[in-house]
DNA sequence: GCAGAACTTGAAACCGCTTTGAACAATGAA
DNA sequence: TTCATTGTTCAAAGCGGTTTCAAGTTCTGC
């Protein structure tokens, strides 16, 4: 049923109804109970492809879920800022639109997205160093909320981040206070802005203590169960092993688990491990005590941030661009101890204790 | 610029330009070249909005993604088939559309994008048994495919499953034939259809060779890494525990490598296990030996295969249902090996060999 | 009882595209 | 040459809402 059959149906004209059912203050109390009662009882909903059209407005954000093509991988955090900004969509009334593109592509997509006059505004995500797609947006006039930060890019824009610097520079102190001294960092993607802020606080925290960085303990890449593994087998294996490593994602951390397990090595005496966790749902590092030592920070939490400053922005297109930094608490948990130099020290030493039970 | 200015200024008829850029056949190569050569100069692009409510045709997929309130959880495989059916709805033209829903609403959700006109079909998620939205999706008329099937729905719909029976009980008998008799199974949530035929699958091949069904050896619930890992500590710490188990994801089989470390019990020597594997593009389970035995199906693919099979089924609303069953092959890795008991008999007791070490 | 303000309601234009039906031009057959 | 056919193009009528502007009603205050 349409609004001419519907209006015509219950004797009102369909500029009433239609702002009946808008809530615009014209319409008596007494007829917008009626055009809603009717309505409800008669089963008419407006088609939404038309108020588009008719108002000019998408009531639709876009989400762009780049694959890259080489690792064809989806990032692991991605359902959970969606399941977020989704939730807060909902409550407003937008549409969510997800367009899954090679990585690419994904300029082209923007633009297709802001022409075609689909969605309102849209979320980027992942931004990396000097993203060209803040500049593509401001261009294209398209209202966006960027989840991260892109340094090096000049201008105002949205954006919600966690204090990754801070972040990795307290743990990588915490690690420091524990005596460690070689610190392996395994890092997300070279390039990726959080990434780099990641190895700053890490730098930061290590020149402090004048504390030289070993490159040969710093690595990059997409953050897969595998890279982990890979890459602390790696450092494990050389001639200098690390005694402690800080780790990007809680998947890695799965990786670096396993390959200290492969090496016999136990976790939270012998190696030390501490993590970014991004609380994702299926993957909490909870419980009184956590497994990992970790700095936490939820991303279903940025998601929601994200939506509320994006559709602001939206509604009020002149307003000052927002931006929130959350900070990511440390939260001490099975994966940390002492130093192994140091354990003796503190009368503590534990090399003998059963493997796996930490601490 | 809309079709009516930008028709005008290249001395032709908003019809005329219309066909040209839908690729109607009545229009003059040449004219068509004109028209597309000066789309791309002067920069226009139709608006979907208007060509949404003049074709009737909204050119958009729905997906709906349920929150479980307790959980507040998302499917971790939610991503991937993602990633696998949007790559195939933007080759086809096609938007997606996600609606983020707290569960109880999940229904209500599907009446609205119907009525609404937002979506020309829809996927289903995660079927349980007898599941109520392939009714409702029926009566609604909104063409649909469901990832999943669902036991003891009658009536005929497209559907693409993998042969989740057939897989655990290969995967049952893989481990009867290693002389193990006390096999765990740590399953998905109870109701859920892919759930109960795993179940079926696992219990068949247990009865085919005449052994009862321990009911303290089977597990459901949501499949987190947490609990993957409280249930088998439960089952290991128990009287007579098992010596192999049979997990329905990585991701709590992370939960059960993990428990078994904290026990000190070797994976693939002591204990086995083989679990079903999605394939996650960020937790891959390959390499020459994969770290786990596994019945491996990808939810990349079957997304793209759902789209292919919603697509067809919208094009051609007539054409017959169509379903697709899956093989998840087996795929021997690292984490199986012979009963404990038996493995003297076998002249390969490893009893000694280093942890964590497998096979 | 009446003018003017304050409420309500409705007719019609409009959003920007697609598509029907008609017109016109070019081509081919008779 | 003429008529039928085929090929091309266009005017105008949708699609189903929203919103402007005008008109009709009901209140107020005097």
């Amino acid at each position: 049923m349409n609004l001419k059959e519907f209006s015509h149906r219950i004797g009102l004209s369909p500029t009433t109804v239609s702002r009946a059912l808008n809530g615009y203050p014209e319409v008596s109390e007494r007829t917008r109970r009626k055009v809603l009662e009717s309505a409800e009882r008669l089963g008419y909903t407006p088609n939404s492809r038309a108020a588009r059209l008719a108002t000019g407005r998408a009531m639709t954000i876009g989400h762009i879920l780049p694959l890259s093509k080489e690792h064809e991988m989806v990032n692991p955090i991605f359902s959970d800022f969606i399941a977020g900004a989704g939730e807060q969509y909902s409550r407003s009334g937008y549409d969510l639109s997800l367009s899954v593109v090679r990585d690419e592509d994904e300029a082209e997509a923007y633009r297709d997205l802001a022409t075609r006059g689909v969605v309102d505004g849209v979320v980027i995500h992942g931004p990396k160093v000097e993203d060209p797609r803040i500049r593509l947006l401001g261009d294209l006039g398209l209202p966006f909320v960027v989840h991260g930060r892109s340094s090096r890019v000049h201008g105002e824009y949205n954006w919600v981040d966690v204090n990754n610097r801070r972040a990795f520079s307290r743990a990588t102190e915490f690690l420091l206070d524990l005596g460690h001294r070689r610190i392996g960092l395994i890092n997300g993607l070279d390039g990726m802005d959080f990434a780099t802020r990641r190895l700053n606080g890490y730098s930061d925290a290590l020149e402090a203590r004048g504390i030289a960085r070993d490159p040969e303990l710093v690595f990059s890449g997409e953050m897969t169960e595998n890279y982990g593994f890979a890459t602390t087998l790696q450092m494990l294996d050389s001639r200098n092993p690390p005694t402690a490593f800080l780790i990007s994602s809680i998947i890695p951390a799965m990786g670096a688990r396993r390959a200290l397990h492969d090496r016999g090595i136990g976790l939270g005496d012998e190696v030390s491990v501490v993590i970014h966790d991004d609380d994702l749902s299926y993957f909490r590092n909870d419980g009184d005590v956590p497994i990992f030592t970790a700095t936490r920070s939820s991303v279903r939490e940025a998601g929601r941030l994200c939506a509320d400053i994006l559709l602001d922005s939206i509604r009020d297109a002149q307003g000052e661009r927002r931006h929130v930094l959350l900070e990511a608490d440390l939260t001490v948990g099975q994966s940390t101890g002492p130093a192994p130099a140091m354990r003796h020290l503190l009368g503590r030493d534990q090399a003998d204790a059963p493997r796996g039970l930490a601490r």
